[in-house]
DNA sequence: CCTACCGATCGGTAGG
DNA sequence: CCTACCGATCGGTAGG
């Protein structure tokens, strides 16, 4: 589903898959919609779970900063698959439940912007608390599940730690 | 084709669109393919041509950032819907055509990268001139055309000045 | 640019 | 978990 898209990808792909026929798939789920539906939804759970704990720890801004930005990528690379999925085949949900899920995304967004906008407040961050500076922090991490491969030669710690130097400081060299 | 992707857009959808029947749009293009394969390839050719332009110009490094990253996001202001295909359904593109178009969207991905190794090399740029840094930059641009809208209230010049700064000098505050 | 229609494939069901 | 099969829809063609 993350290589040919949610459309692309039929129920007899995915039945080949797990070697067994069409049909019997529809022993293990409802419907098609479902397998989008769960994905989705599950990572909409972690990634507010995560940013929830964090949130609620005793942490200074930019500490609850770097943590966000260590649990952000440690989700995404635990199934790149699954996150590709979350993060661009999201749209393709039931009607009937895609308010929702576009409602966790936000929360998610909001918690992010209020961490950097308490870091703003209190003299870390400059241009920080705002949607454009939040959306555009996400996206400069969201690219990795393009891209990354369990058994390359970084771990998401290291692309974590590197992500951060960037965000925080960018690429103008220090005088 | 940017709302329910390729597979999810059929070609009875797109005669809607234009208020004629299915069968009638064949007079106007060959296959289904070809309206992916020419949206991918134009703006391909679009990117190329820029980076292409900029590179040859007699500007420091610093000033082919700037420009870089102007050109980057007016290509994609100027057609939101036409980039999204651009940069999230070209994979659909067909298998004959598809080397071609990831070599040229390499292609642009390392001209970037000349220009910020080049700022590297003389003193502009820290942890600039490789792969991973390239593409945290291009991704921290590419969010914007799921964002855009032409009669908002930030011109892509405006978006440009902004990503540019984050870019440059990231979230942390100067002291 | 239309009507009429093709074979292929889709998501899903019946019945075992 | 399978075989057999359904109606709907797909990309595309014939013929005008």
């Amino acid at each position: 589903m993350y290589k040919r898209g949610y459309n692309g990808t039929s129920m007899r792909d995915i039945a080949a898959a797990v070697e067994i026929e069409a049909a019997s798939l529809y022993n293990h789920i409802g419907q098609k919609d479902d397998i989008l539906k769960i994905t989705c939804f599950e990572l909409a759970e972690k990634f507010l779970a995560g940013i929830g704990d964090i949130a609620s720890r005793d942490l200074n801004p930019m500490e609850k900063f770097r943590a966000a930005v260590h649990m952000h990528v440690e989700i995404l690379c635990a199934d790149v698959h699954a996150s590709y999925v979350f993060l661009y085949e999201w749209k393709h949900i039931n009607e009937q439940f895609l308010a929702r899920f576009v409602s966790m995304r936000d929360q998610y967004e909001h918690a992010f912007k209020e961490i950097l906008g308490a870091g703003e407040k209190q003299g870390y961050f400059q241009n920080a608390g705002n949607k454009f500076a939040v959306l555009t922090v996400l996206s400069s991490m969201n690219w990795i599940v393009q891209w990354y491969k369990p058994d390359g030669y970084m771990h998401p710690a290291e692309i974590a730690n590197q992500l951060t130097d960037f965000i925080l400081s960018g690429l103008l060299k220090e005088k």
